[in-house]
DNA sequence: GAACGGGGCTGAATCGATTCGATCCGGTGC
DNA sequence: GCACCGGATCGAATCGATTCAGCCCCGTTC
């Protein structure tokens, strides 16, 4: 059997008390007490029993992370930001992907908060406010990632999506575009949605005389994005755009995938391809994609460090933490 | 405060005992005692304490899981494999990153030990068999992913690599080609170093006068693939490969990326391309990507039934798991 | 009707770390 | 010489769930 905390007590010849000090508040304890104790500690070889720990502390050590799509490289590097930020502080992350999955998200709720994690970062898919709200009851607080809370209740950290779409649309027109396809969907997704709006008021705002169109799709996948490309690609060359917005940029490689003729790529001479997000692939793309990134790690430390914050102090006033996009501008567009 | 078990007992009128039996033995407790207590536990909103329920019985419902590299698409499916079926038995992954840093992986493991784990998936980088052997002792097993165990002390799962690059170099030689490059590295990657001794394999065994050369690369990411390529590239045309046999597809995506003279792309038609692992992103590749599919899901879900089978059975044999690769051919080669 | 069996339930002991009031002790001040 | 102080240490109480020996009660058996 392990090493108790009692064992290494009885082999320095100190109470059990002494050596909890020693490994919480060593400066508390004379300085030669902590090295018996330590040398203890080595000899046995150890190891605090988090379980026990916690159980008279109640601190946990432990962040849960839900996200709904883990296929996308975006969360992916969301949650390597979140992940370094927590072994900055002895804090390990427990993962759970949903899948888009709106059971399997509560499931995974429900799983934190037996395991009492520290708080809960989550980017949510369906309504979820109800749960928070519970598991904020028992003090684990929660943030948002890249949706808003409706009523302010809770911390959230997002880029603005307005801003990128009304960007990426503003960079086509200044490149001399007029026909702009918005390709995406659901429309329900929050994110998307602003996207696109956020590209009518690019349009709008524009003196040329520009057309906007949306090309919709059922999720945010390459595949839905080569799809998409059949589809212009099918129509006459003529009423084809001239640009394309994906809203991200899964979509945009399965266009850039699909937008061939014969060999040659249509993009960026024909048509313009724009992304969203920016991942790792974009820069390796067939053509250089050109995107809006998104501080992907920089979104997941921020948020983390949110969360540490509001789990210290449980009367944190909630905020909105937005980012700006920020344009990158390669070969497609 | 939150509602503990003695909550539960009182307003149920039964004592604690009955109500963790009815938590975890229902089937031992008269009928209508069971529905009193779960409607108890019902208003009163009560959830287990995992940290009392794991001091007392030991049981962990967390399992560990230390990646080496995660931006490579290929563990990412791993783990979403080990983690679909981690859900299905209630039980959640801690998901850590090393980025190949040796001390990173180390703490991860101590952090593992400290939460008393369920066990541990780890594809390792360093050598970690005298910590993974110290967790042996408590109680907690390991399995290896993509990686054996030396002396076969701890189970494993992989893919045959060797078996993997000699495929890809058959398939290379039987559609003609006569000089293949190997490009990957470092070597002492156990994994890159079998693929290119089963090219070599291939190579030996073939009749045709087949001439193999490796161009050595620094990490296997799409930078240095690209790298590799304009080193390639950089060469008079006759002293070029007909065929590319690249490590991993994040290299062949590097590669396809750089293989490219006045806006066409040499591959297929001057230079085969082929990857490894088959990634989501290799289908989506400029020129969709030949590749050895890896059945990455399955790993990390195999991987983590055998966790589980010796976390049950501590006298559980090791075992290694192989699975053959698949060679999945697209436009590239 | 006494002995027996067993289902259903009780409640105290237990896991290991933390916490905090009590205790000890050497030094200081008067 | 005595009271007092404060740093260092002690050790009992505690967190919440699990476990198990033991009790109660009712039906069965002979």
């Amino acid at each position: 059997m392990a090493a108790s905390i009692r064992d290494v007590a009885q082999l320095a010849g100190v109470s059990v008390g002494t050596v909890s000090n020693v490994l919480n508040r060593p400066d508390e304890v004379a300085p030669d007490t902590v090295t018996r104790v330590n040398s203890a500690i080595e000899q046995l070889a150890y190891v605090r029993n988090d379980a026990a720990r916690r159980l008279r502390a109640g601190v946990s050590r432990t962040v849960g992370f839900v996200v709904l799509d883990g296929q996308n490289p975006f969360f992916n590097d969301v949650v390597r930001g979140a992940e370094d930020e927590a072994f900055r502080h002895g804090i390990a992350l427990i993962h759970g992907n949903t899948d888009e999955d709106v059971a399997r998200e509560r499931m995974y709720l429900d799983l934190f908060e037996e395991q009492q994690v520290r708080g809960v970062l989550i980017a949510p898919h369906g309504d979820v406010t109800s749960q928070l709200a519970r598991l904020r009851a028992r003090g684990i607080p929660s943030v948002l990632i890249d949706r808003f809370s409706g009523d302010g209740r809770f911390s959230s950290v997002s880029v603005d999506s307005l801003a990128g779409g009304r960007m990426a649309a503003e960079h086509l027109i200044g490149t001399g575009r007029r026909r702009i396809a918005v390709v995406g969907g659901p429309y329900d997704l929050r994110q998307m949605n602003d996207r696109l709006a956020g590209a009518r008021i690019a349009v709008d705002d524009s003196d040329a005389d520009v057309e906007l169109e949306v090309v919709a799709t059922e999720a945010m996948t390459v595949a839905e994005g080569a799809a998409a490309g059949e589809r212009i690609l099918a129509r006459p060359r003529r009423e084809r755009p001239d640009a394309v917005f994906a809203g991200n940029d899964l979509l945009a490689l399965g266009l850039l995938q699909s937008l061939v003729v014969d060999g040659r790529s249509l993009v960026p001479d024909e048509i313009a391809l724009i992304g969203f997000d920016d991942i790792p692939f974009a820069a390796a793309a067939a053509v250089p994609l050109t995107s809006l990134r998104q501080p992907s790690r920089v979104i997941g430390r921020t948020a983390l460090r949110i969360l540490l914050e509001e789990s210290t102090d449980p009367e944190a006033i909630p905020r909105q933490t937005v980012f700006q996009p920020e344009l990158i501008v390669r070969a497609s567009a």
